[in-house]
DNA sequence: AAAGTTATTTACAAAACTGTCAACAGAACA
DNA sequence: TGTTCTGTTGACAGTTTTGTAAATAACTTT
């Protein structure tokens, strides 16, 4: 008979979610079992159930929590950046590339995602783009909206890509995947786009179309 | 009494493929049944053993055959890039961006490689890589590798975004997600990236480090 | 201190899925 | 025609998994 440890719902869930995520990285939100998640919070499955009503329903809150950490994460990183001194601008901004997708929680995030857990990720990278915005204006007045939003997503497609299969491309890539070559393309990835003026995106094209 | 068809085992084998795929792209691996397979392709569950093993088997082979078919695309393209016209080359590269995953397959692929599918990912990326220093250089005859590295990491980690969240992720920024609005989009990175060489990267660069 | 609320558990039901096995039916070959 | 090989099938076994139901224990309130 073992002894009942009665947390609080919110307590309770916390340590399921968090059970729940150090697995969904492991194994994919299709392969998460309500029993494992059970296991490793130390509690029986049905509680699961009753905290969360259905195993979609564990699915749904895990995505909205994962979600809402990074878009924590990164509205405040860009803050910084937009605060930051000219010289601090770059590495400001790397470290918003850096820390957009923490380790293991981008994984579960875009896996939550391909799986078709429902997720406000559409609220969520409204916020995003808006600070982005103004960051760039900060640094270019004449910045176009047509070329931000463009930048921001390529960069927010590429931070994506990379938390999906980065390690494997970046290998065949031959970049080795350490933290310090993964640090190397995110700050060369940053002085792009802090010097990539419209201007400079302009001139590019005009060059090519007077060419002919 | 149902009557056998009896095919050839390469027959058998690529309709179970085929069948497979259309079922990945819906569910996701872990999500694909066996039984669905078989019932799709028109025959019985242990068919599908008796041809590739096991469940393991077939998603191996899966992931096999989606990541050939489409380095086979992705190479043709580039090669028609390299050997394309001046006037031409944008369109060119615009199709190699468009046509890198084609509909559902990139789902898949991503899919498969996210749980762990065996597959030649990285076979597959040195090709793509070597194809597009060749490319590049024949635009940009100074173009450094470090560079031509980073941006083809830069584009490989956006299209595999892309396949991923690309529709929530523009309709979060705004975008529409019509083939119109995602062919403009890839025809201002080909542009970009025909047009970005070393000298404007570096003196980009450059320029900020004599700002200060 | 008693009653009520609910987080938690044990036991169970029902369904689903993979893989096995033996038998069947086409095709190739003697 | 008969034999062999193998693609194919139906039935089945064993395991796993989600969700239910009733009982229990901890905490709160009166």
């Amino acid at each position: 008979m073992a002894r009942k440890t009665h947390r609080s719902p919110e307590e309770a869930k916390e340590a399921i979610l968090d059970a729940a995520e150090a697995i969904m990285v492991e194994v994919g939100p299709a392969g998460l079992r309500i029993s494992a998640v059970a296991k490793k919070a130390g509690m029986a499955h049905p509680n699961i159930i009753h905290h969360f009503g259905s195993r979609d329903g564990l699915l749904n809150a895990l995505a909205e929590r994962v979600g809402s950490r990074a878009t924590k994460r990164i509205t405040a990183a860009i803050n910084d950046t937009v605060s930051a001194s000219k010289e601090e601008r770059i590495s400001a901004l790397t470290k918003v590339l850096e820390t957009s997708y923490q380790g293991d929680e981008g994984r579960a995030a875009v896996w939550l995602h391909l799986s078709g857990a429902e997720s406000s990720l559409r609220d969520n990278m409204a916020q995003i783009v808006t600070l982005s915005h103004r960051l760039r204006k900060s640094v270019d007045p004449t910045a176009s909206e047509e070329n931000t939003n463009r930048l921001v997503l390529l960069v927010t497609l590429a931070l994506v890509g990379e938390v999906v299969s980065g390690a494997a491309i970046k290998e065949g890539l031959g970049f080795g995947d350490s933290p310090e070559n993964r640090a190397n393309f995110k700050q060369w990835l940053a002085e792009i786009l802090l010097n990539l003026t419209d201007q400079q995106l302009d001139t590019s094209l005009n060059k090519n179309d007077s060419d002919q």
